[in-house]
DNA sequence: ACAATTATGTAGTGATGACTACATAATATG
DNA sequence: CATATTATGTAGTCATCACTACATAATTGT
């Protein structure tokens, strides 16, 4: 029970002396182009400006840190997965948008080039076998929602009634991932 | 000089109590499905039931291994690139071949999934930047090699003229890869 | 002022990486 | 048989990895 905390201004103790996000914000760069095992802790360190306690302290482990950067990646670069939910336009518009955008995303020279999520899946070293399984269920997600979009249009007559949408899904989750 | 060398039978010297050929294909599957940093020397010895020093001595570093692997990787799996050498057929069915060619041969479960080359790219960390950029030549080379086959297409009309060579050389250079 | 709490910096831990020194075994040639 | 040559096995070297123990500094609440 918190009694009389006014607006919980600091959690008491010393202050953080390092932006958290923008460290994440790092991790999630250095992530993404070098991969989880190609990414070390100095790295990271280093380029955060912090010392190893720190991170540890901030983030928990080099696992959980890049669960969260991955998080990050997912709110920040797949908002052209959207294209998918809108009902006003047809399927067929739907993906060529969602494509379009990601091709523009994934361009731009200020990101590593490629998807984080199939690139990671390749790395898979043993070990982390726990996390490339839930990276894996990351990019079946991605492949199921366009498989659902293509579903809705086939059952309403959009698309032939023998489209093999699961084909089509994964085909244009890999080039989208290209 | 050698004098009087009969049939070269053996080097002379303790004989190799191993198949060299077949350490390297066990090599080759090890690079192919976790990548150059993700297989461990140690995995490799294991893998090919000898010791570190018999590796070394036979493959003179992890370096020069993963560069032979590579290379019988280009003789053994990218056969189906010749297609588009094949000038009796129009480009469009070329590349078709190709491209089919090329999915039959990912997909085969013996294989790791995926390209080799394009794999390992992504997978560049500190310290190997030279390796990383011979793998990135031989990518962009077989690349190349779907460009020149275009062009010739273009010219000779088969094409339109304004097609975009190089970005269809691309597109399917990432299919093929995906 | 004092206690409680949280972050920082120095320095180090145990594990694992690539690679090798050294003695020894197995083959060829004289 | 002797010598040169090459491979093997044991064991270990040095570097780097993820991670942490510990003392200390900075903040909040009483």
């Amino acid at each position: 029970m918190k009694q009389a905390a006014p607006p919980p201004k600091r959690p008491a103790g010393r202050p953080r002396a390092f932006d958290r996000e923008h460290a994440l914000a790092i991790a999630l760069d250095l992530f993404w182009r070098h991969g989880y095992d190609g990414t070390s802790i100095p790295q990271l360190t280093a380029a955060m400006g912090i010392s190893p306690p720190s991170l540890y302290a901030a983030f928990g482990s080099k696992d959980a840190l890049y669960r969260e950067a991955v998080k990050l990646y997912l709110m920040q670069y797949t908002s052209f997965m959207n294209h998918l939910f809108d009902e006003k336009i047809s399927a067929r518009e739907a993906v060529e948008r969602a494509l379009l955008a990601a091709a523009k995303q994934f361009a731009q020279a200020e990101h590593a080039p490629g998807c984080m999520i199939s690139s990671a899946e390749l790395q898979a070293s043993p070990g982390n076998e726990a996390l490339a399984e839930d990276i894996a269920k990351l990019r079946k997600a991605a492949q199921h929602i366009m498989y659902t979009r293509l579903e809705v249009a086939r059952k309403s007559g959009e698309l032939p009634g023998n489209t093999d949408t699961a084909s089509l899904a994964a085909f244009y989750a890999m080039i989208s991932q290209g």
